[in-house]
DNA sequence: TTGAAAGCGGTACCAA
DNA sequence: TTGGTACCGCTTTCAA
C-alpha cells in the first residue's frame, strides 16, 4: 500500500480510503490509485485490516465428521452462503470428540473468527461459555446441547421420528424396532418422536426392540449392521425398522439380506437424513429428508444477522420440516 | 498481553517470550506470568502475531466439491495432517467452476495462507503464476494441469484405467466401453490406462464405445445414466464398462438395470474411488481404490515440508497406487 | 534476564 | 478532498 502511495504521491490513507469506496476522493485521484492496483494486481492484507478493524471476515465450522454426507451438504450450504456475503470459513473437524471439538474451537478463538457454527459433541456447555465470554455470536447445528440456551437450527428430530414410524405403521407393521443413537440431542428427540407415533396408534416400543448404540463415525454402518442382528435373534422378530441414520440403515438392511430374510416382506426398513446414494442402494432406501444444505444456509443467514447487528438478542431457534421420502425398503 | 505485564509489574516483551518458550527468562518470572495466563484464559491473537510474524500457520485447501467422498476423504487426511502440526486450514469448494476457484485463490492469497493445496478445475495455469508470484508454495492435487510444472500428488491413473480394463477383460468381457470425463488431467490418464490395456491384449477400443462427458458435480449419477442408455443402443452392445468413477458407475448400473438387463451377467461395471458405500449398491460395485485420504496426508506433509525449507526445489510429483477392489458387478 | 522502541500492513480520527 | 498521527496486538532487535 505504501509503495503505491509513494509512486503516486499521495499518502496510504488516500489509498486506504480508495480499497474501501470511501466517498470523499476525488475521482482523478481514484482512478489513478485504481490504475496503480490493477498494474500491481495489489491486495490488501486481511490479517492486517483484521486487526485493525477488529473483524476478521472469517467464521469457523466444526462438524463431527466430514464424511458423513449429512454434514458435507450442511458444509456446502454454509460456505456458499458465507461467500456470497463476502465472508471466509475455516473448517475443522471434531472427528466425534468432544476434546478435539473444545481444542478447535480454541483455535477458532485464537485467530478471532467472527463467529462460530457448531455441530457440537459435547456433553457440556464449557466451551460455549468461553465462546459467550469473548461475546462471540455462535450458532448450534442439527445438536442442541442440554441445559444451554443457544441459537440454534436443526430438523424437527421428534417430527422425524414421528413420520418414519407413522409410515411404518401405515404399511402395516406391527412390531417396530428402533437403532438409535447415544447422548445425541437428535438421537433423543427421533425415539421420542418414534414413541410418540408407536403410542398414538396404540401399539408398545418394547424395550428390547430399542437400540441405542454410540455410533462413531464411519462405524455408523457395522453399528447398524450388529444392532440389526441382534434384533434378528429375537422371538417375534420386528418386522419395521426406524433407523437413526442412513448409513445405520445400510447396515441393518446389510444383516437382513445376509440372513436371506427380504426387505421389505420381513422387515421394513426407514433411515434418515436421505443421502444421495439412498435409491441406489441394494434395496432403495426409505428415508427422512432433511435438508442439510438448506439447513447450513440458514445457519450461515442466522449467523451473519448476529455478526452485524451489535444488540444481543434472544437466541432463537429454528426447526427445519423433515420429509419421509418413501422407496422399496418400506414398499409393502 | 498488555494486561498481564501490567498485572505483573513486567514488560509485554517478557510476556511474549514465555508465550514462545524463549530460554532466557527467569523460572520464576515464568511461573508467574504462567499463572496469570491460565487465570485469564488468555490467547495471544493469531492475527496479530501473523503480522508480525509473517507467517500464519494456514494452509487453504480448495476442491472441486465436498460433497463427492473422494475430496472428502482427502480433505479429511490432509485435515488431520496439519492440525497434528499446529496449522490452521481455510477450505474453499470450487463447485468445479473455474471462475469461481480463481476467486477463492485469490481470497486465500489475501489472508495470506503459508501454502495452497489445490484440486483445479483450472484449463489454465494463469492463477498459478499469480500464487509463484507471491512465493507461496502450493501442491496440486488429484489433477495436473497441462504445462504447468508443480508439485503434485495424485493416483497414478494410467494404471488405474489399465486395472480396471485388464479385470474386465480377464473376466470375459469382449466389448469393454469406457464413460470417461472431459478436460481433466485424471480423465486423460484413466481412458489412456484404457487404450493401453485393450491395445495389450489385441482388442480394439472402438470410438463409438468411448464416452466423454463433462460431469458436473453431483450431475455425476445422471451422466452415467445417459451415457449408459446411449451405450445400451448399440450393436452389438458392451459387455464391460469402465467407469470414470463410482458415480458415474452407479448411474451407469442404473439404467443397466432399468432396462431389465443384468449385471454383470449382460453388462459388467468398474467404477474408480472405491466410495465407502460401493459394497451396499444395488449390485455391489466393482472399483478401483484411490486411498484419497492417504493422498490428503501425503499432500499435507509435502506442503508443509515446502513451507518449512526455504530453498525452492525441484518440483516433485508423487503418484499412489490404485488398487482394484473386485465385487458382484464384475463378477462372472 | 529484562525491556524500550520500531515495525508488520492496514484503519480511524481529526486537522489542514 | 487529503494526509498526519496514533494504534490494532504481537515480535524482533538491541541495549541496559
Amino acid at each position: 500500500m505504501k509503495d503505491i502511495a509513494r509512486d503516486l504521491g499521495v499518502s496510504a490513507v488516500t489509498v486506504s480510503k480508495v480499497l474501501r469506496n470511501h466517498r470523499d476522493i476525488g475521482s482523478e485521484t481514484r482512478e489513478r490509485v485504481l490504475q496503480r492496483i490493477k498494474e500491481l494486481n495489489y491486495q490488501p492484507n486481511q490479517n492486517a485490516r483484521a486487526l485493525a478493524t477488529g473483524k476478521t471476515h472469517l467464521v469457523g465450522l466444526i462438524v463431527p465428521d466430514l464424511l458423513h454426507q449429512f454434514f458435507a451438504q450442511l458444509t456446502k450450504g454454509v460456505s456458499r452462503n458465507l461467500r456470497k456475503q463476502g465472508y471466509g470459513l475455516i473448517i475443522a473437524s471434531s472427528e466425534e470428540d468432544p476434546e478435539f471439538e473444545k481444542q478447535e474451537i480454541d483455535q477458532m478463538l485464537a485467530r478471532h473468527v467472527d463467529a462460530l457454527i457448531i455441530a457440537s459433541t459435547q456433553k457440556t456447555a464449557q466451551s460455549f461459555k468461553r465462546i459467550s465470554a469473548r461475546h462471540i455470536p455462535y450458532v448450534l447445528v442439527d445438536r442442541k446441547l442440554e441445559g444451554l440456551s443457544a441459537n440454534f437450527i436443526g430438523t424437527d428430530d421428534v417430527k422425524a421420528g414421528t413420520l418414519a414410524t407413522e409410515h411404518l405403521i401405515e404399511k402395516g407393521c406391527r412390531r417396530i424396532a428402533h437403532i438409535g443413537g447415544d447422548y445425541l440431542s437428535t438421537a433423543a428427540d427421533r425415539l421420542a418422536g418414534y414413541r410418540a407415533a408407536l403410542a398414538a396408534h396404540g401399539f408398545d416400543a418394547p424395550k428390547k426392540y430399542i437400540f441405542l448404540r454410540t455410533q462413531l463415525d464411519d462405524a455408523a454402518v457395522a453399528t447398524g449392521y450388529s444392532a440389526m442382528q441382534a434384533l434378528l435373534k429375537l422371538q417375534p422378530k420386528p418386522d419395521g425398522v426406524f433407523c437413526f441414520s442412513d448409513p445405520i440403515a445400510t447396515g441393518a438392511m446389510q444383516a437382513i439380506l445376509e440372513k436371506g430374510l427380504c426387505i421389505p416382506e420381513d422387515v421394513a426398513i426407514v433411515g434418515c437424513g436421505n443421502v444421495l446414494y439412498a435409491s441406489a442402494l441394494r434395496v432403495p432406501l426409505s428415508s427422512v429428508n432433511q435438508e442439510s444444505e438448506t439447513m447450513g444456509e440458514c445457519a450461515a443467514k442466522m449467523v451473519l444477522e448476529l455478526v452485524n447487528s451489535r444488540a444481543k438478542t434472544e437466541p432463537r431457534e429454528m426447526r427445519l420440516r423433515p420429509e419421509l421420502v418413501a422407496r422399496a425398503s418400506s414398499d409393502l
